[in-house]
Formats: C-alpha cells, sequence, structure tokens
DNA sequence: CGACGGATTGAAGCACCTCAACGGGAGTGG
DNA sequence: CCACTCCCGTTGAGGTGCTTCAATCCGTCG
C-alpha cells in the first residue's frame, strides 16, 4: 500500500486522529486537519474480538471501513460448506470499496481489530466533495484488484509449494514484526492459510514441514517464523 | 456492466463517437458532446487481429484503452510457461486500470477488436478535470474488483464440472447472441476457456462433453452452444 | 486430396484430498 | 501444582479428481 501513499498532513496534538497509526496509509490520509476531524465525526470506532462478523455478505452495505488495528479476512461460503479466502485485510486498509447495495463478501475479525466506521450515505458525500479522496480511493481499488489478479494466478496455475511459499514471502512484506529483525508473524490459523491458497489444512501444514525440513524457514513458535534462505523461498514461490 | 451505466448524453450526427456501440457502456459515456470530442481526439481508434498483443506485461502503461468491438484476454505467465487468464475483456471495458507504471498483465486480441487508444497523460488530465468521468472509472474498478474476487471462489474451490458450468452460464450472460435465441457465443478457444478457469484443455473438452451427454447444454457448432436446462446448469454452478 | 490445428476421447499417473491417529500448548478445576 | 480436556496443528495411509501422455476425429485451407 506504500505505493499508493500521498503526503500526510501534520495534525494538532488534541486532534482525534492524532495518534492514528495507520493514517498515512489509509484513504483519510489526504485529507487536512480540519476536514479530517469532520470526516471522522461522522462515525465512531468499532472494536472486534476474533471470530466477530463485521460485514455478513448480503448485508445492505450500509457503512464503510477503515481499518486501524488487527486483521480481517474477506471470505465467501458456498453452499455446501466449502470456503474461499478472497483476502486479508491490514491495518491502513480500506473496507467497503463497492457500488453495489449490498456486500458480495463476509467481514471476519481473525485478530482483535479496531476500525473506523462511516456510514456509506455520509462517506460519499465527503468522496463527492474532496476530490482527492475520490483518488486515492480509486489508487486502493486498482491496487486490490491488482493483487486480486496476481491471486488469480497462484489458485489457478501454482503448485501446493509454490502457493505457501509466495504467502510467506507476501506476509514477510507485510507482517515483519519489528524492523531489523527477520522474524515475520503468521497471525492467521492454519485454517484462514488453505482456505485463502485453495489447499486444505493438511497440505499446507505439510508444506511448512518440507520448507523446514528443507532450512528454507524457521518456525519460531507456532505463530511466527523467519525466513532463512530467502533466495530459494523466492525461487519456490514463482515455479 | 450495465449497472455502472449512467444516463447518456445525445449526440449530434458528425461526432466521431455517433456510431459508436458500447458509449452507454464505456467510461466514455458520462462525458457531454463537446468534451467526448476533444477526448476522443486525444487519440486514435486501434485494430488488432486474432493473437496479436495489446499490451505486454511489464510494458510501460503509457496508454489506457477502450474496447468498442471484439474481445481481449488479460494473462500472465510463469516462467516455465503456465498460463492463467484473469479475465476477458468485451466491447465496452476499460483497459488501464492501474496505478502503477507497467501493466501488470498481458493483453491479447481473442477475435477481431477495435479499440479507442489514449495517451495515459492526456487521459489523467480528463480525468482530473471531469469528476463524472473519475466516478466512473471508480465504479469499472470496483466492478472488476468483484468480478475477480468470485473468480478467486471458483479457482479456489470449485470442481471441474461447477468451474465450466459458472463459465457458460457467464457468458450467456455477455454473449448471447441475438436477443429472442437462446444460443450462446463461445468466442474463446478451449485453451483459453483451460487457462481461465485453471483447468488443462482436456478436462473443459470432458466437462463440456458431460453436459452435453446431460443434456444440460447442446452445441450448435464448435463455437456456440445452447442452454437446455438453465435450472439443472444453475445448480451445477453452485456445487 | 492431403496436411494442419483445434477438439475429443481413452488410459495411466500423480498431486492433493480424505480419513484417521497422534501431539502439544493453553485453559480449567481440583 | 498437576491432571484433564480441548483445540489446533502435525503426521501417516489410502483414495480420487484432475493431469499427463497418446491416439483419433474433424473442419479448414492449401
Amino acid at each position: 500500500m506504500a505505493s499508493v501513499a500521498a503526503k500526510i498532513p501534520e495534525l494538532e496534538p488534541d486532534h482525534p486522529c492524532f495518534s492514528c497509526a495507520v493514517r498515512e496509509l489509509a484513504v483519510c490520509g489526504v485529507l487536512e486537519s480540519a476536514a479530517l476531524r469532520a470526516f471522522k465525526a461522522t462515525g465512531p470506532t468499532v472494536h472486534y474480538e476474533p471470530g466477530d462478523t463485521v460485514v455478513f455478505e448480503a448485508d445492505n452495505a450500509a457503512n464503510v471501513y477503515s481499518l486501524t488495528s488487527g486483521l480481517l479476512r474477506l471470505s465467501k461460503l458456498l453452499p455446501d460448506g466449502r470456503r474461499q479466502i478472497a483476502g486479508f485485510l491490514f491495518p491502513g486498509d480500506f473496507l467497503g470499496i463497492t457500488m453495489e447495495e449490498e456486500h458480495a463478501f463476509t467481514a471476519e475479525a481473525v485478530a482483535p481489530s479496531t476500525l473506523c466506521k462511516f456510514p456509506r450515505v455520509r462517506f460519499d458525500e465527503y468522496v463527492a466533495a474532496h476530490p482527492q479522496l475520490e483518488r486515492r480511493l480509486y489508487a486502493v481499488a486498482a491496487h486490490e484488484l491488482a493483487a486480486a489478479r496476481q491471486q488469480l494466478v497462484l489458485l489457478g496455475r501454482k503448485t501446493a509449494t509454490e502457493r505457501v511459499a509466495s504467502f510467506l514471502l507476501m506476509l514477510s512484506g507485510r507482517c515483519s514484526a519489528g524492523l531489523g529483525t527477520t522474524e515475520v508473524d503468521l497471525p492467521m490459523s492454519r485454517i484462514d492459510m488453505a482456505d485463502y491458497l485453495g489447499l486444505r489444512i493438511e497440505t499446507v501444514s505439510r508444506e511448512i514441514s518440507g520448507l523446514k525440513a528443507a532450512r528454507v524457514i524457521q518456525l519460531t513458535g507456532r505463530q511466527s517464523f523467519r525466513i532463512v534462505d530467502r533466495a530459494r523461498l523466492d525461487q519456490l514461490a514463482e515455479g
């Protein structure tokens, strides 16, 4: 998302968004102080625990959200229970890119998550009144589209090993715990990984074990890992 | 795309876009006569034959396009030759949704195709100057994103039968030859179908044969078919 | 008519799935 | 503090859906 970041106006210490860690990533980042203050005033800050549903597919799309902390998954269920996760939302990501009346996917919290919630009607007014916000929203949509299409390649043509390797690399770009360390956070369950990669949980587990045995990665707890051989992982991800 | 159509201004008979069959679908549809005339003047009309490359992945994204007739495929090649088609572009569709410097996918003509070509720089100027165009572009991006995510579900979780059934239904919505007839055009090769559905050509062929044998569809030539049992096809597509 | 490319059909293989058992850390209660 | 349980993850063995390899068909074009 860094590629769509713009320059960020300074905020006074009493501003409601002053301590927002992701303002420079989020769509709100393009608004100057007064506009942002009014914008933020249109909706509350909400919190969800793991497993909580933020929006349900087929729900009326009455609100849009900006994720400030935590992790969400976007998923769809087939009638017989098969599930596909279309993507994960990280802090700074926007939830609600649609021109339809209803959401197409369910959004659920994977980790404890905090979001800024905006009524869609007010949000649309703001977008219409602030061209730079509209532009930013388009940039975000274009970025998400590119990511979704990249995922199409993974699901349509990559092997299990390639999928898992690609996923771990993606995480290393998004979840590098502390800068300077090579340790990467693995914030979702194996089930979520499997449903994102179009695999079964056992296959994901086997592939991770395989990468570990090949000394490409190293598990540092069940929720984190370290990339030992980055070049090899890149190579495995590409096919 | 009908869902993102807006009201269309009338054009005088000598307007360069007067006879454009897809103006009401395309992004240009929101521009009024004079603006559209000036907009169209920024770039030529170009034509491609089947197999021709319109843009190559990693090419500098110097131009954007609006497809007025024909059919394009958006694809990506893995190093070893595996190919995934991320989507097809039908008349009225827009090519060039990106904020990056380079295209992420190759666009090639599947059928003889005509496009309006616009230099990106001039196009961006127009977008900045015409808020309704920007809005429309966002709507198009949101629509494409929803379609791509729907395709993720297909590739990640659907069986071969479900994939082919879903595809035929999609085509019946896009390529119904003449209104009133139930005949549907099948404008791409089996290879393209396979690379779009994440299957091999033999599997696609087998599935089509199966649907034919089950009297769900009926082949009316190698490039067209008819849906015999729509309810059954819907059911097969859903799983 | 003969050759070519796309499509179909058949037979065998394999990557991933299914089913099943086991392991280990976290939380609970005695 | 330890025993118990639960849940998630791991590992193993066997099955299957799609792929791979190969042969044939068929419409098109020289």
